[in-house]
DNA sequence: CTGTTAGCGCATTCAG
DNA sequence: CTGAATGCGCTAACAG
């Protein structure tokens, strides 16, 4: 048999159908006699409401769709972790939706999404601003995280800057001068704004850094730090672009047999749990976090709030022994 | 302005809203110069259907419902990962519903499903079968993960006594004796079956493990361990239920000056990033393709398949330093 | 307090 | 090939 509709409990309990809706919804107008017969209706048949009728009339799906890149693990678990979190103690259910592409898959994701959510929630480092416009529909209130540009919606970035100045200082500090950084992938819009904030914190203190390029993978940091030692060139602090490449080098520079931190002291981005554990200087980036204020954000444009310019959120630097000596 | 609707494109196209949407679900029978109008008329009102009234009407959501309960990071976005490579590759969407109590938060994450997915993927290994039963929407196709009790659906299960096993083999072969079990949080599953699987292997052999308590966590594998050393307890193998608590012992026989695998061998479960990285010999799960199985098995139940009996997936051991010396 | 009715946006008969 | 009408399940006026 199929369910049972709001209609099968009217029958059923001998009333209205807009009297079944009223006692559902709560606190309306219903008497205490009609609320309990519709109440013995409903679980007699085990009714549920149909949440897509529900929407549909209502105007509201209490759903946020969450558009996503391929992301490697720790990233993508961490910020829907965050986004849930918040979500779920408004009631409102997260609708995934992973691009695994470039511009038409976002455009294809984003569309799927029509009339299934109240708002979007969409971090797309990799796609241009003109597509982005094009791709979003007009009347959702959507976040943008970590995009390129805002295009009029509320973002939140993450301010990688601050979090790259901060090792420069720290670095400066311990007395390190001949700075190497170890570039995430061209195109990619953190990486960039990693290795800008390096090169004028540096230059505040006349100083220039060797650029490696790099991918953002462990292999990618070991390669670059093997060559530099081959080469022979002289350095005394790596800033890897991330905690993967930070490793990477880590490993490069052991089997060269150079002291760390004392002769080269190392530093990585991102705060991967395999940084406590190899004891790695990092800036830790609160992912979850993140996540969870893309999704009060939103919530509150839901709720008629203006959309917001951009928002920065702060990481936090996390001194380890990859850079000062346990005293 | 609100988005256009169909009614809209049907105006301006001067043709019937059901000529639109025959026109829109591709091939039925539409005259070229009809589509070519709707066409025009759709890009300039930049129409995008609307999922929810679709679906109400169709009755077909495209989209499948993901229960899932609190996981840590490793696992739950593996499994998100496998699950959305096989959902999106088939064009449906995944609704998450992460739920973050016991029985009654199930039931209200699963009825806020109703009307919302075609059918259900729940993980709940912490679930009496009979709260299952109640919540589980009686039409509502389902594949069960790690759950005690398949209910009559369909349900995937890992296979942790076979890993278990393995272990178990692998560290008798190795000259050990004298074994550790740290368990697993009381009341699951998975942490039920691989203590089991492990005294049965065991007393085959004619040994007797210690148990020790655990909570899944890498302090309580620290503090166990500790305590067995303070306690002067004489043990050569710590099988872990899980890999993270593997790696809490390993830290406390490291800081008891205990020579790993020589004087105490360490096995850890699931194969998690940090494993590889410790060099844990650990059990391989992949849980992608777990998530990937669930979804395949999910949607050949919506095609009209009959749901089928319990599948086990088998995990693999990986044999790494903590159990044998490089040679 | 309660029942009737009209949509929400779309797919789908059934006639033309 | 096309249009008018009906209903998916529910909520929200509007009358009683």
């Amino acid at each position: 048999m199929a369910e049972a509709t709001i209609r099968d409990v009217a029958r059923k309990a001998e009333v209205s159908v807009a009297s079944v809706s009223r006692a559902l919804s709560g606190a309306a107008n219903v008497s205490a006699e009609t609320k309990e017969r519709i109440a013995r209706a409903v679980s007699e048949l085990g009714y549920i409401p149909h949440a897509g009728a529900r929407s549909l009339s209502h105007g509201r799906t209490h759903a946020i769709g969450v558009v996503l890149p391929d992301l490697h693990g720790e990233f993508f678990s961490e910020i829907v972790r965050g986004m849930d979190r918040e979500a779920s103690a408004n009631d409102y259910l997260l609708l995934l939706s992973p691009m695994h592409g470039g511009g038409r898959q976002a455009t294809t994701a984003l569309r799927a999404m029509r009339g299934r959510v109240d708002g979007l929630l969409l971090m797309a480092p990799h796609i241009a601003p003109e597509e982005l416009r094009g791709a979003l529909p007009a009347n959702l209130p959507a976040v943008l995280i970590n995009t390129r540009s805002s295009v009029g919606r509320t973002s939140i970035r993450l301010d990688n800057a601050a979090g790259m100045r901060a090792v420069v200082a720290h670095l400066l500090a311990q007395g390190k001068r001949h700075f190497v950084h170890l570039r995430g992938p061209a195109g990619n819009l953190d990486a960039q704004e990693r290795a800008d904030a390096i090169t004028d914190a540096l230059d505040a203190a006349g100083l220039r850094p060797i650029f490696m390029p790099g991918n953002f993978e462990e292999s990618g940091g070991h390669a670059a730090i093997r060559q530099l030692v081959a080469d022979g060139t002289r350095f005394d602090a790596v800033i890897a672009a991330n905690d993967m490449m930070a490793i990477g080098a880590l490993t490069a520079l052991r089997q060269a047999g150079v002291e760390v931190p004392r002769t080269v002291a190392v530093t990585g981005f991102d705060d991967v749990p395999l940084a406590r554990h190899l004891d790695l200087t990092t800036v830790r980036v609160r992912i979850a976090d993140l996540g969870a204020e893309a999704i009060v954000r939103l919530l509150a444009e839901l709720g008629g709030e203006r959309p917001s310019e951009e928002q920065l959120h702060q990481p936090e630097l996390v001194v380890r022994r990859t850079t000062e000596e346990p005293s």
